[in-house]
RNA sequence: GUGGCUAUGGUGAAGUGGUCAACACGGCGGAUUGUGGCUCCGUUAUUCGAGGGUUCGAGUCCCUCUAGUCACCCCA
């Protein structure tokens, strides 16, 4: 138990977050160049607020949820998803006042019980983005534009874009009724999800997976075809916006989303290798949630990218980059007193910005150059007994084995010249 | 939450109930005096996910738990 991490957790060890910082690098400059700024809100919140926002008959709030009571008997929960969190924010901070739209974009982990599986962890990480107080779609059109800029930079191909409207508070209640009249005389046939689906949300109905309700749901109304002058004008002009970039996409009809706040534009992005867990990025429309959070009604629209998926769709292709760790001087000292001189020149190296290690297990000559190939030193100063007398370092190139001699005042110099004349080279 | 499969050292793994738990990689040490990358040598699991049981004897059989994995579900 002290020696293992909690189910559905992972450490994120130094051979791979590298890798972690090289998406961070990309997130952070595409949303720059997209105007877009990084807001940081706490990982937990009042309970109330994922009840109120995500929905309180929702999977992620009636069975997923990590909740807990503080010391001061306030309900509180880690959050599974940060997009009611920012709205909070927006709100407490009042952000509308000077952004508007808020173009807002986060990084970090989110928290989910649920059972672990390849693409699906307890502790998850999300790059999101949320544009808040805009309702043209052409805003929906750059929020998902966003999100396949962010897998193209990677270099990820054979991803999918799907879209559908989920209609709004105007045209959806009739277009439930419709569906509930479709499917009422064939409910004893369908599984006992759906049944339950029936009623708390027929509208998923229509992606369950069990070959006995997809058949059964054959013929059923889709929202798509049901909408209102508003929701279509908005989802033509969204497809619009697709076709004049060239973006390519999928009406996917039976595309719904999990969290109660969404209307209108809803899309996917998946990456069908990943398997069960092929869904990368989602999101949509929520032009309710910040009214229903106690704001002046404001639209708004934003997704959701999981970045453990994300690796694992760039692992499969091959795409991360390699890591580079190496370092530009190894000290090998040998002796106490030389010791004592291979600390003050690490730390001075350092203090110039120049990378430098030596070794603190009081090894061999031969087990520190050993050692500095590991580091891929491209130089090593060995400081013996000779050279502590001069005040020198034997100074030696490890792709060259050239050695020379320098002085211990000269060598930070030294080392700033040679990569000088490399660039001239 | 449900079902299937799996569980041996730092890693990849062999091991059909019975001698010291193969092998490879990695790590550490060495191949004469203070020098890496190649090669060679030595060394590296009182122990087989945890706990019970069957047996004269279990890494090998049974049960429980835990974890991983895949599918359902859900979603990013």
């Amino acid at each position: 138990m002290l020696t293992t991490g909690p189910r559905g957790t992972k450490d994120i060890l130094p051979d791979i977050s590298y890798s972690w910082r090289y998406i961070e690098n990309i997130i952070h400059e595409l949303c720059q160049q997209a105007a877009y700024q990084e807001i940081r809100t706490p990982i937990f919140e009042h309970t109330e607020l994922f009840l109120r926002g995500i929905g309180e008959t929702t999977d992620i709030v009636e069975k997923e949820m990590y909740t807990f009571t503080d010391l001061g008997q306030r309900s509180l929960t880690l959050r599974p998803e940060n997009t009611a969190a920012v709205v909070r924010s927006y709100l407490e901070n009042k952000l509308y006042a000077t952004l508007n739209p808020a173009k807002l974009y986060y990084i970090g982990p989110m928290f989910r019980y649920d059972r672990p599986q390849a693409g699906r962890y307890r502790q998850f990480h999300q790059f999101g983005v949320e544009a808040i107080g805009a309702k043209d779609p052409s805003i929906d059109a750059e929020i998902i534009s966003l999100a396949i800029q962010f897998f193209q930079r990677l270099g990820l191909n054979d991803l999918t874009l799907q879209i559908n409207s989920v209609g709004c508070p105007v045209c959806r209640p009739i277009y439930r009724e419709k569906l509930q009249a479709f499917f009422k005389d064939k409910l004893p046939s369908l599984c006992k999800d759906c049944q339950s689906r029936y009623e708390r949300n027929p509208m998923r109905l229509l992606d369950c997976k069990n070959e006995k309700c997809q058949e059964l749901s054959q013929g059923a109304p889709h929202i798509i075809d049901c909408l209102c002058e508003e929701c279509n004008d908005h989802f033509e002009k969204l497809q619009g916006f697709f076709k004049a970039a060239n973006i390519d996409f999928i009406i996917n009809k039976r595309l719904v989303r999990g969290l109660d706040y969404y209307t209108k534009t809803a899309f996917e992005i998946e990456y069908k290798p990943l398997g069960a867990q092929s869904a990368v990025c989602g999101g949509g429309r929520y032009d309710g949630l910040i009214e229903q959070c106690g704001g002046q009604a404001t639209p708004a629209i934003g997704f959701a990218i999981g970045l453990e998926r994300t690796f694992l769709a760039l692992e499969k292709q091959n795409l991360l980059p390699p890591k580079d760790d190496s370092i530009k001087i190894f000290i090998a000292p040998i002796g106490e007193k030389a010791k004592e001189v291979a600390f003050r020149l690490v730390y001075e190296l350092r203090s110039a910005h120049i990378s430098a290690e030596t070794d603190y297990l009081d090894r061999s000559i031969k087990a520190q150059m050993k050692s500095a190939n590991r580091y891929q030193a491209e130089y090593v100063a060995i400081i013996g007994e000779d050279e502590l007398l001069n005040n020198q370092v034997m100074l030696k190139n490890m792709k060259t084995s050239e050695q020379e001699l320098v002085s211990i005042d000269d060598l930070k110099n030294k080392l700033v010249d040679k990569a000088g004349e490399k660039k001239n080279d």
